[in-house]
RNA sequence: CGGGGUGUAGCGCAGCCUGGUAGCGCACUGGUCUGGGGGACCAGUGGUCAUCGGUUCAAAUCCGGUCACCCCGACCA
């Protein structure tokens, strides 16, 4: 490609809008514009650059034996009605009448229409498994869009879904799915780490994230670091801990429960620091609301309740936080003064298990400004279930070894689910079985945030100077640029370096705009072309040309006649 | 949806408090020089100050409504 018949609008300055680094840069470097908000253009260079994500996804999703094909983004409201999401998924599935006056949505994902589509030609098990995907643009009414494309409203995604007869076979197609998309990032040459993950209102079995590493990921993870265990922090499990062996507690100096009075005080830090006590000495009770009815939730005072992780426990679909009245109604108390002793109503107390060895804790006394001292576990009140329900942190024990769990940020670019029965019990989508029964087809589901991808690589690879692109999917692999288009000189020699590096069937830009040398270095570094090759006369005196690489900023002179294999030993 | 903020030339911003000529840098156009790190000089182009209304002799500036965008939070494949 000529730079002289391309179009790579690049910008001195940051854009106002934009906060995070692969947001400024993408916008800097000419690959996207905002057209509204969590909405992009994306301009030739980004769009390059997506499409080399593009198609090592497709040849990865190819050779694990998944099809393509592509569904439409405006979908009848039916099958959603079908599968009950027209209710469940809210706000975010962006609705909207036709003419006629019939109701349709923008897809945010195709559960509903591949499982409508294999419900209507798929009708033995001798034609499964089966697996679709299409590279598509979603759309998601996101409460609030943020970081450019990393969380935009509309977005292109790689989605995969598999059929099969039996849940052997629908394990085996999703371990295939977790291969592939390994396989993937690894090709794309990011970092990053496959985590245990929630399965959210996707619904399903179990899933795993994969996670690129990054500080400024949105997500937490939660690794050992003895053992491969890792798992997105919501419902990172947490090992038993020493203290919580002893099942022969010391019985020693069990105090009298005490009710003490504490004005105003509502949070744990104030409550213990009145007391003269640690955060750890409290057990902090919060009321939460599930589908059918709200519960008590224990834990110390110093932990964190995981609310995925309760939900879980409970089997429940949705778990909140109660409002002021339910917790009144509930405890007898306002909030901020809950305990799990003499509740008004009788409900059902789940407590973390590091709760179940405090002694002499402190609780709310469910009542307005006091609270209570010397509350025993066991002697004061039962709790109906102990579980892991708090949120792990660093220096935590590994539930699966004797490691402790370390926690990193990462950028969730792929999720892979076991959906298991969820979609085509509810659309009636079955198969005749070998035993000549119809039987649900068993799914599973595989998405990769096609942009996202390319954003996450920018917030791990760049510098002051702007991108360092992996060379798999950077926009070009090579750049070129003659210093001074007026020297006859560097411009042949250009041109044929140009026209050579073409002929192999390399990516190459040439900047043969009558700009400065300057101003080609530095668009070269913003747009984060991996391999520079400098043709000027100063080189060019002892018959050399200069190539640099981007990722290690290393340099070296070499001779013309050399370039291009020198190219093809770092294409390698 | 709650809290905060911003809308002035293509981009980044000043001007607003204290009402009276719309300004700076970059970009852009023409020219001369320069030619390995966003170069210099000369001459230019470009704005319904988001929008609607109010106050005033006079509004970018003060007041009110609306819209858009950004940030924090809750939420989120």
């Amino acid at each position: 490609m000529r730079l002289s018949n391309y179009f790579i609008p690049t910008l001195k300055e940051d854009p106002a809008e934009a906060e995070v680094i692969s947001h400024k840069l993408m916008i800097r470097a000419g690959m996207i514009r905002k057209l509204a908000a969590g909405i992009y253009d994306y301009l030739p260079l980004g769009l390059k650059t997506l499409k080399k994500v593009e198609n090592i996804v497709r040849e990865e999703m190819n050779n694990a034996g998944a099809i393509e094909l592509l569904m439409p983004s405006v979908l009848p409201a039916e099958l959603w009605k079908e599968s009950k999401r027209w209710d469940f998924y809210g706000k975010e599935l962006l609705r909207f009448n036709d003419r006629a006056d019939r109701e349709y949505c923008l897809g945010p994902t195709h559960e509903e229409i591949i499982t409508d589509i294999v419900r209507k030609e798929i009708r033995s098990y001798k034609q499964l498994p089966i697996n679709f995907y299409q590279i598509q643009t979603k759309f998601r009414d996101e409460i609030r869009p943020r970081f450019g494309v990393m969380r935009s409203r509309e977005f292109i995604m790689k989605d995969a879904y598999s059929f099969d007869a039996t849940d052997e076979a629908a394990d085996k197609s999703y371990w295939a799915m977790y291969e592939a998309y390994n396989r993937i990032f690894e090709r794309c040459g990011l970092e990053f780490r496959a985590v245990l993950a929630d399965t959210g209102n996707i619904g399903g079995s179990f899933s795993h994230e994969f996670m690129v590493l990054a500080p400024t990921g949105e997500d937490i993870i939660m690794s050992s670091t003895d053992c491969d265990y890792a798992a997105n922090l919501e419902l990172a499990e947490i090992g038993v801990s020493d203290n919580e062996k002893e099942k022969e507690r010391p019985q020693k100096d069990l105090k009298p429960i005490n009710e003490v009075s504490t004005p105003g005080m509502k949070t744990v830090e104030e409550v213990a620091k009145f007391l003269n006590g640690s955060d750890g000495d409290l057990i902090k009770t919060l009321i939460i609301q599930t589908d059918t009815e709200p519960v008590a939730a224990l834990v110390r005072g110093d932990a964190e309740l995981s609310l995925t992780k309760l939900r879980k426990v409970l089997g429940a679909e949705y778990v909140e936080l109660s409002t002021p009245d339910v917790i009144q109604e509930v405890t007898g108390g306002p909030m901020g003064f809950s305990g799990p002793v003499g509740l008004k109503k009788k409900i059902k107390v789940i407590a973390d298990k590091s709760v179940r060895n405090i002694q002499n804790a402190i609780t709310g006394a469910n009542k307005a400004d006091m609270h209570i001292t010397g509350v025993n576990p066991g002697r004061d009140f039962e709790a109906d279930l102990y579980a892991d329900i708090r949120v792990a942190r660093d220096g935590d024990p590994c539930p699966q070894s004797n490691g402790t769990l370390v926690s990193t940020r990462g950028i969730e670019v792929g999720h892979v689910f076991k959906l298991g029965t969820k979609y085509s019990e509810a659309m009636n989508a079955t198969f005749s079985d070998i035993d000549g029964k119809e039987k649900p087809f068993i799914m599973g589901c595989y998405g990769i945030g096609i942009g996202r991808t390319v954003a996450a690589a920018i917030e791990q690879g760049n510098d002051e100077a702007g991108i360092k692109f992996p060379l798999a999917i950077a926009p070009f692999e090579v750049t070129l640029i003659p210093t001074n288009m007026k020297n006859e000189n560097v411009k042949t020699i250009s041109d044929d370096i140009y026209s050579a590096l073409k002929a192999i069937g390399v990516d190459v830009l040439i900047d043969d705009r009558g700009e400065s040398a300057g101003i080609k270095f530095k668009d070269a570094e913003l747009t984060g072309i991996p391999i520079r090759i400098t043709v000027g006369p100063r080189t060019l005196e002892n018959g050399e040309v200069e190539i640099k690489t981007r990722m290690d900023n290393e340099s070296r002179n070499v001779k013309i006649e050399e370039v291009v294999s020198e190219v093809e030993k770092l294409l390698l």
